[in-house]
Parts: structure tokens; C-alpha cells; sequence
DNA sequence: AGCAGTTGCATAGCAAGCTATCCAATGATA
DNA sequence: TATCATTGGATAGCTTGCTATGCAACTGCT
């Protein structure tokens, strides 16, 4: 019994991560939402037009995922990918109306998942639980 | 700010998530294992012999999900799929000796990670994050 | 002005999730 | 026993991640 999965770290990782993408995304299907989409969504609607290199850092996700999540969000008409006005390689990415509109109906599902998620936990236990996931994922970006 | 991503635990467990795997392939992909096939390894390792039903349970990911990782690696000659002897639907999963012989090294690496991401924490905040992670999970799993 | 290096995106190809379906084998029951 | 429901897997199709490449536009230097 040298690696007991409820004692992994990486696995429980896992497990809870899939579990809020699933608990996202049936509530945001009905909006015509995909998880990936609302994150991008929430850089999006604190400042619109950003470029697909300032989305990338802020997610902090690779430039191949996020042009394909781009790609599948203009399909879907959430947003317009228009020519940098200064840089004839990069692009601005800007919100639709459809989009704008959606800000409030899906930042409170995803609230509600949240809910969910800590409804267990008090509310020191909550501050706790973000701070120390915070402290790990620093621990493994510097390494990773 | 209705919505700030450092303290939405669903964003949280998306990244740290990402990362735990990022860590883990790099330091499995040497070995010719994918995370995912890991995961399934640790419960083969532990019990030989289980039918896809089985797995499924234990690790908690959905029926096709498994089919197709199975599939990767039969591929890779990790496992083979035999005939069940009292049910002719379902088959029993068995180790070839290559994936027998890479418990330990594999174990290392993924403790290795483990390791890294609870680097900063001390020894009662990693009892902690395991104990509100596995809460998290539970409440997660009781709705979704 | 011209070349070299850097930077911003796109694309290909793969892994791992998921939902939805379908088929074959079992089981239960009228 | 014959039919119907359940169960174990396979497959199709999609999203989201990743790495690896390639290309075009910009920057810096000489």
C-alpha cells in the first residue's frame, strides 16, 4: 500500500477538479456555455478587448488551448476577434452583446457550484482551503 | 469584482489540477506512461485481475472514459484484456510483466510531485488540505 | 536597408474527460 | 420458456489540455 489514492494529492486533485468542471458545466449548458468558455468569459468581462497572449497569461493556460477555445467561441458567437490597431500580428478580442449579457446569469451558477462545493466547510475552513490551494499551486509553478 | 478567479475554488482546482498532471507527465513520460494510464495502474498494482466495471468504480471516471484509456494501453502493451470465465459480457483487465516492473519507479515519480506540491506546506497543513480536499470532493459528488 | 532574433497566432496530433447510443449477454418474470 | 429489463463494453462525437511546428510581423543591430 505504498500509494493509497485518498492520500494523493495529485489524485484528489484530479478527482475534485473534474468534479467542478462537471458540476459547471450542467449549469451552464443552458445558457449555451462551455467551462472553458466561462473562464475566458471572466477575463473577458473585466476588460474586453483583450489580446489572445494577455488571455493566455491570465488563465494561464498555453496559446494552442486558448486559440482553440477562441476558435469555438466565435463559432458560438461570443465573441469577435478584430486586427490590433498598433500590431499587425496580434488581434483584440472583444465580447458580443450575447456575451455581455450572459455575465450575470453565469457567474451565479458557477457561484452556486462554489456553493456547493464548500457547503460543508465553515467559513474559516473556507479561507483556509483557498489559501493553502493557493499555496500549492505557487509551489508548483515554480517547478513545473 | 463579483467574481474574483483567486478565490473561486472551482478555478482554483482547475489550475491546480492542471498542473499536478503537467508535473506528473513530465515525470512519467520517461517511463512511457500517461497520467491517466497511471491512475489505472495504481489500482491494477493493488488488485490484479479487476473487470472494467471494477475500475471504473474505484477511480471514478465514466464507463467510456475507461474503455478508450484501456484501449491506450493494451496499445502500449501495459495490459490485456481477457475473457471473464462466469459472464461473457465482461472481460477481467491483467498486468503484463513491463507494467509489474514499473510500480516502483512510477510510484517514486508521482510521489516526487506530490512531494513538490505540498513543498511549502508543514506536516498539520498537509493533513489539512488531504482532509478539506476529500470534503470538498464529497459534498461534490453528493450533487453532481 | 537588411538580417537575425523574438513574438503572436494557427495548426496538427494526441490524451483524457464527458454524453449519448448501440449491441450482446444476463437476469427476472409473466 | 419467451420476453423484457438490466448490465458490461464499445463507439461516435465533442471539449479542453498539451507539445511541437510553422509562418508572418515586429524589433534591434550593424
Amino acid at each position: 500500500m505504498a500509494f493509497d489514492k485518498t492520500r494523493s494529492a495529485g489524485f484528489l486533485a484530479n478527482h475534485m477538479a473534474r468534479l467542478f468542471a462537471k458540476g459547471l458545466q450542467q449549469n451552464i449548458k443552458p445558457l449555451g456555455l462551455a467551462p472553458a468558455q466561462f473562464m475566458t468569459l471572466l477575463a473577458l468581462w473585466e476588460e474586453d478587448g483583450l489580446t489572445q497572449r494577455q488571455l493566455v497569461e491570465r488563465l494561464d493556460v498555453e496559446q494552442a488551448t486558448m486559440a482553440n477555445t477562441l476558435t469555438r467561441m466565435e463559432r458560438d458567437r461570443l465573441i469577435e476577434r478584430r486586427a490590433h490597431p498598433e500590431d499587425g500580428r496580434s488581434q483584440s478580442i472583444h465580447l458580443t452583446p450575447k456575451a455581455v449579457a450572459l455575465r450575470e446569469p453565469a457567474t451565479s451558477a458557477a457561484l452556486a457550484v462554489n456553493g456547493v462545493a464548500l457547503g460543508d466547510l465553515s467559513e474559516e475552513e473556507r479561507l483556509v482551503f483557498l489559501d493553502l490551494t493557493r499555496r500549492v499551486i505557487d509551489a508548483l509553478k515554480q517547478r513545473y
